[in-house]
This record gives C-alpha cells, structure tokens and sequence, in this order.
DNA sequence: GAGTATACCTTGTTTTACAAGATAGCTAAC
DNA sequence: GTTAGCTATCTTGTAAAACAAGGTATACTC
C-alpha cells in the first residue's frame, strides 16, 4: 500500500479543479501537482486522465503555440465538468469526513 | 465517477483502523463501515481485501463460535499491521491537506 | 547537425473495487 | 425432519485505474 494507490479517482477532481482555476496543459499540469505534493505523477498517469475526462466531455481542448517545443493542448472545463467538480467536491468532503471519524474514533 | 471509485487503497487503512479498536470479523466489519457513511462496500469487496491484509501480515485471526450461524474469523492487527496503520495516518494526511488545498484554492 | 528541453501519446502490467453467486452453519416453526 | 431465514465466509469474473517504460515530434542553441 503506497501513496499513490490511495489516490484513484481522486486525482480526477483534482485536475478537474486546477482546471477550473485557469487553462492548463498536460506538460504543465504535471508540474503544478508535483507542486502541490502528488510526487509521483508521472506523465504516463495524467495523459490518459486528460483523454479520458475529455471523451467523457468534462473538458475541452485547443492547441496553441509553445515558446519552446511542440503545440500544446490546452484544457478547459466544460459544463458538465463543473457539475462534476461540485459534485466531487461534495463526494470528498463526505468522504473525507467519514475516513477522519474513522480515524480519529479514539481520540 | 462514482463515490466508491476515489476509495481504493483508503478503505484498507479503514478497516486497519477499525480492526484496532477491537476484534472483529468481516460480516461486523461491512455493518461497521456501513454505519460509517460507506454505503457501498459489499462483502465481495471486503472478504478479498481481509485475506489480502492477512497475506501481508498485517492482520491475523482466530475462529470463534458464532452465536447463530458459522464459525466467526475474527481478525485483530499484528505489530505490523500496527506500523502500517501510523504510516497510513501520515499518508491520509498528507493526502487530504494536498486535495483541501487544490479545491480551496479559490477561496 | 547534435544536444537539450519541451510536449504529447501508447503499450502493457498490476492492482483494485465490485457484482454475483456458491457454500455452509445454526435456529425456529411447522 | 425439513423448510425457511438469518448468519457467516469465500470465489469467480469483470471493469477500471494507476503507473512504468518507452516512443515520437517540435524548437531552440551551440
């Protein structure tokens, strides 16, 4: 059990959420939660993500011009995925509450 | 995405987590968690999760009488089992200050 | 034109969650 | 004594997720 095996569906509201906050690409995205403590992100997990958010039509995508290096592909939520994202945002509090009671019974 | 898609690898620090606060056995253990909120987890679900959580040492068992049906399996933690419980805290942690931060961001 | 950084994508493996159903013990009622 | 119902555990098979590893291509600099 790693750190990383807890995080199954949860990352997809996080970058449902980084998203949210402004166009992003993958390139970059990857880069923004290794700041924000997802070590272990590699850019073979957020791709696949980013495709399959997109087919199911939480966020949309338009390519521009790097500076340095080849197009990138911009995100952008939908409406649907901010449904979504409050959604989740409603799931994780839920679900975060009911681990740290779970928890913390003893104390 | 449904709820029950974010939890894998959580529940597991769950059920450590109850299993210290006393013996039990997996059919208490699915009324325990359901009573928690988690609405979802069947026995199909917990049974595989108990003998992979055995096979890693991590919990051990004894069988009791039941007072109405089959043997019971009641399950308690080992030393092990014990550290991976901290170790978990340390990860639930961590992981719900980083999530709490990505969608509070805004705020 | 070689090297380096940027940027995206695919393949294959392992693990997980879960639905569905099989098996079996115990008690009570008839 | 057998049926019904609750208790209790386990197995099988499926789908999805996370990830490592590797592949491809663009642009800039020297």
């Amino acid at each position: 059990m790693q750190t990383t095996q807890m995080l199954k569906g949860i990352i997809d509201g996080c970058i449902l959420s980084i998203i949210q906050e402004g166009e992003v690409y993958g390139y970059e995205l990857a880069s923004k939660l290794d700041d924000y403590g997802f070590e272990s992100f590699s850019e073979g997990t957020i791709y696949p993500i980013l495709i399959r958010l997109q087919k199911d039509k939480l966020i949309q995508s338009t390519l521009k011009k790097s500076t340095a290096g080849p197009k990138r592909k911009y995100y952008s939520l939908t409406e649907k995925g901010e449904g979504e994202l409050a959604s989740f945002h409603m799931r994780w509090n839920q679900l975060s509450n009911t681990v740290n009671q779970i928890l913390h019974k003893g104390e």
